[in-house]
DNA sequence: GCAAAAGTGTTAGGTATACACCCATGC
DNA sequence: GCATGGGTGTATACCTAACACTTTTGC
């Protein structure tokens, strides 16, 4: 394919992923090392990195989970797109931000060498804009909790309903009265019983669900 | 600012803004023609073009309408980054589309050379992706409209309760019970009464509103 | 038998929906 | 006085919110 001219095109194209799991009824978002000096010594980061010529953005994020933070089986979705001059201070980077989501089974066997998941309240001061980009994260992240089914890529692939009403309760930070929760969300029928029953625990099991559809439905929720 | 290097810089950045107008309670969008052997000729597309250096997207769409198209006050939000390999088939180029509202009497009263108003349901196949494009900016209108007070900016600054109406009929496509809509919209408490009644009309004269806030808020709806 | 979480129904208050007639103005 | 759109209230169905006790399991 042709190029634009030159002159045109000073800046790069990135994508970066915050990627969300739910570890102990506790958000955590993964996070890099970045030391890049002199702007961005020993600092903390989303995944991220430049496209490449033969890939849209969606295939970026996708390329780019794998190959820095060997993550497959993300589910991901745009969040928004950031193009402040100075948001990276080394170079003109425009940046297509993602949202990731991982089940908490996948996040805690995630192991390393660099990239960790770590708790959002815990976070310090990040590389990059990232900082505005988590709290442009987050509010999406409650918006499509409350109006779709997203919350099927936070959770096992069965779960109990308490699991799932924790779900709402730690990213909507908010509490439900657990007959009204269940009520709700077994009338919107998008979940089923898969017919067998938490097994070890030390109180009584609880039957486990599944949802009926892969998709992400919009449901009217809260 | 440093630049990165040449072979990480092989798309440009634009924008593309879709500009939409309510007239005679149709609703309209803003195209331009364009004209680029081999790929697009004599096609229409919206409004858009290259980003500068000194800028971000947000001020590059308010910048390219007031340009290409001599528009300001146009309400503008970010709808959605399309950066598939072959969207513009001259080269690469990666398109941060906005979505644009301005007031009917903007647009009744907008001439210019070569750009106009047409009505959505009478649009050709478009250059670029611009269909596509269209029909994520029509989801999200809908969705804005439905959970925010977006309306405001498709509407004169004082309207009758019937126009606003009219606005959620024709984007929403659905009709609403006059009282019920009435109800629902007052209770909410973010219009208020100008005292100035609608004058020149062959029927009884209507109330005129306006939203008490120019702000954007968040309202449940419908 | 005790601790822990699962599971289950009812009532009251508020919200949404359906529906029809009189009013003010221009011509 | 007629055509046009403006403006208004009520009754019903539905949904939401508040609330407490019994069950099952492991130890």
């Amino acid at each position: 394919m042709n190029k634009a001219p030159i002159e045109l095109r000073f800046a790069v194209v990135a994508v970066d992923v915050p990627v969300f799991a739910l570890l102990d009824g506790v958000l955590h978002v993964l996070v890099s090392e970045v030391n890049k000096p002199p702007h961005y010594i020993n600092m903390l980061a989303f995944l991220g990195g430049i496209i490449d010529e033969s890939e849209n953005t969606d295939e970026a994020a996708t390329r780019i989970l794998k190959e820095k933070g060997n993550l497959n089986s993300v589910y991901l979705e745009q969040l928004y797109t950031f193009s402040n001059v100075n948001r990276d201070k080394r170079n003109r980077v425009v940046s297509v931000a993602y949202i990731g989501l991982v089940k908490p089974e996948v996040a805690e066997a995630y192991k390393h060498s660099d990239a960790r998941f770590v708790a959002v309240i815990k976070l310090p001061k990040l590389a990059y804009d990232h900082n505005e980009m988590l709290k442009t994260a987050l509010a999406r992240l409650q918006g499509k909790l409350s109006y779709t089914s997203i919350a099927q890529h936070l959770l096992p692939r069965t779960f109990t309903l308490t699991e799932l009403q924790t779900v709402y309760e730690t990213i909507l930070q908010r509490e439900f009265d657990k007959r009204n929760f269940r009520k709700k969300i077994l009338t919107l029928d998008v979940l089923e019983e898969t017919g067998e029953m938490q097994a070890g625990v030390k109180n009584r099991p609880a039957a486990l669900y599944r949802f009926k559809s892969k998709q992400v439905l919009d449901l009217p929720l809260f």
